[in-house]
This record gives structure tokens, C-alpha cells and sequence, in this order.
DNA sequence: AATGTAATGTTATATTATTACATTTAGTAT
DNA sequence: ATACTAAATGTAATAATATAACATTACATT
């Protein structure tokens, strides 16, 4: 590890100010388009979710949260994160039990999160190849697939 | 769901009580080999994992160890879970914080789980090329990768 | 038997997540 | 505008998963 975690931001340097912005235009469409609420709640932990692309607690998300809305609790936060997830805004990390903000909501996509084990930063490889091949191994053996998930520690380039 | 649970194991009955004993085997020779103690209670939780192809999580292990060793805690559970974690004689199923037992743990292997929702039997499929697509993929983008976890959720033969 | 290390015992607590039910808010129909 | 309804939020409690810290015991080596 020869540079800070915070040096550069994912595989490049980048506008942050645009992937929220992006995450919000995204996230404003998909629930018009779903017929859904983005509430206020649902907003502002979106946004504190992609604040970063480091992966983020429930319970980190909740002491953020509790500095505007004191009465917040556990359940605001796993309710909010639920509805995210549900319309595709955020991805939840089984192996951190931690959440990130999704880039490309609006594409249908087939990813590997890559997850940075030093500076926490976490990204998603488009890797559908991978799932068609994963999926067709599970047909072989008479599975029915629903949800597949890949999940990458390592190092990103920042960090290594 | 059209057949019952229980109805066959995996994707084809088989003679369970050679499942045990292989990873028991396979667990002495692993252990003596690494110059580790595969002690009673170590042995015994990787006997209650490896006594069905269930995932199973540590508390439900903790209650059944219990019967056998009262004063058994979360940490005597945990404590062994590590330590047949670490000689690859278990693995942790991420999305639902589950264990299984490992039916190649002498073999290096990379492998996906398949995970019936249905009747929870969890099973490893090879996919080394997987595997080798994902790692190249992560070098790609200057990413040093560590540890892979795949899971692929559905419906066995049995539960489909 | 004395020593050092690994394993286990014991208590407490941290972390992650959900259930149940009451209340409020926002959209829809009248 | 008003009443209705469903969705969202408030609130309290608790469940489920996991670890920390320190004391004691067992085991292998000498």
C-alpha cells in the first residue's frame, strides 16, 4: 500500500459531483418510471450513499442521517436502503454487509463489485460473459438460478 | 415446487453417511498435514455442518451442540467456525450468513455455490475459468484481486 | 515436573437487522 | 374541498449475527 486510500478515487480521478448528480437524475427517473415515491427519506440516503463509493453501513448510514433528522432509527435506514435496492440504486455487499450506490441504475447490467480491502472503495464490472456462463453451468445441474452474486476483494490501484 | 424438500439431496440421492466420512477423513489428513489439532469440538461442529448439505447457520449449530456441551457459547460456535474455515474444511455461504461444508476441501478448487432457496441444500460447482475471467478482468483495471466469493441463489432439481 | 503456547471457558458487548403496531402523509375519488 | 385509502413514517422493542477481553485449562516439549 504506497498511496493514500484517498489519492485517487477508483480506477481514476473523476468530477464526484457528476456521479451524484448522475445517481440523482437516475434515481428520479427510474421511480417516475416505476410509479414509485422517491421521498425525501429515500433521497437524501441515496445521497449519502453516493456521497462516496466507499461501501457503507446501515448504521453508519444511520448516525449520518441523525445529524438532519434526530429521530431517526434502524428501521428508517433498512427501509429506505430496501426500497433502493428494490428500484436498483443500491447495491447491498453480502460479504461487508455494507451498501453502494449504483452508477448505471438505468442499464440493465450483469456486474462483479470489485471491493477495495484497504480504502473500501467499491466499483461494479460489467461481466455478463460471467453470468451467462454461470447461469448455463447451473442449468446443467438442473438449477434454477434467480440471483447470482460476485463479489471481488483485492486491492484497487490506489492501494496496491 | 413440485416435489417435497427432502425428496433427494443435492442432484442425486446418494449415500450420505460417505459424505461425512470423507470430510472427516479429509479433515485428519488436513489438519495433521498443517500441524493443526482438529480438536472434540472442532471435529463435532464440522460433523453437525457436514450432517446435512444444508446451509447452516451458527446459532442453530450452537443449539445443537448444546445438547451434547451445555455450556457451549456464540464464541465456542464462531471459534471453530474460523478455525475449519481457515483449513478450507468449511465455507461461509456471504448472502445468508450460513455455513457448509466443504465436499473437495483436499482438492484446491474455485468454485460457485449454488444455494436452493427452497430446501437451503448449498452445493460447489468448479468454475475455475470463471475464475480466471474475473481475475484477468480485475488486473484490467490495475486491480490486485484477493478473494472471490460467487453465489448463485434458485431452485435445485428437487425444489424447482 | 516446569514451561510456554494453543485451546477453551466465561462474561459482556458490539453489530446488523426485523417485527409489530401507531400515526401521518400523499394521492385518488367523490 | 372532503373523505377515503394506501403508502410511508414514527416509535419501541427485540431478534439475529458476531466479536472483545480476560481467566483458566490442556497439551506438547523440555
Amino acid at each position: 500500500m504506497n498511496k493514500t486510500a484517498d489519492e485517487k478515487v477508483l480506477q481514476q480521478p473523476h468530477n464526484h459531483q457528476h456521479c451524484m448528480t448522475q445517481a440523482l437524475q437516475s434515481a428520479e427517473k427510474i421511480c417516475t418510471d416505476k410509479g414509485v415515491r422517491l421521498t425525501a427519506i429515500r433521497k437524501r440516503i441515496l445521497e449519502l450513499i453516493c456521497s462516496s463509493h466507499k461501501a457503507i453501513g446501515a448504521y453508519e448510514l444511520l448516525d449520518l442521517f441523525r445529524k438532519e433528522d434526530m429521530k431517526a432509527k434502524p428501521v428508517t435506514i433498512y427501509r429506505a436502503l430496501d426500497f433502493l435496492m428494490e428500484a436498483g440504486l443500491v447495491h447491498k455487499i453480502e460479504s461487508l454487509n455494507a451498501f453502494i450506490g449504483c452508477l448505471q441504475a438505468e442499464t440493465q447490467h450483469q456486474s462483479v463489485i470489485l471491493i477495495c480491502d484497504n480504502c473500501k472503495n467499491a466499483f461494479e464490472l460489467d461481466a455478463s460473459s460471467v453470468y451467462k456462463t454461470i447461469f448455463a453451468m447451473s442449468k446443467e445441474k438442473q438449477f434454477t438460478p434467480t440471483t447470482l452474486t460476485i463479489e471481488l476483494h483485492g486491492l484497487c490501484d490506489s492501494c496496491s
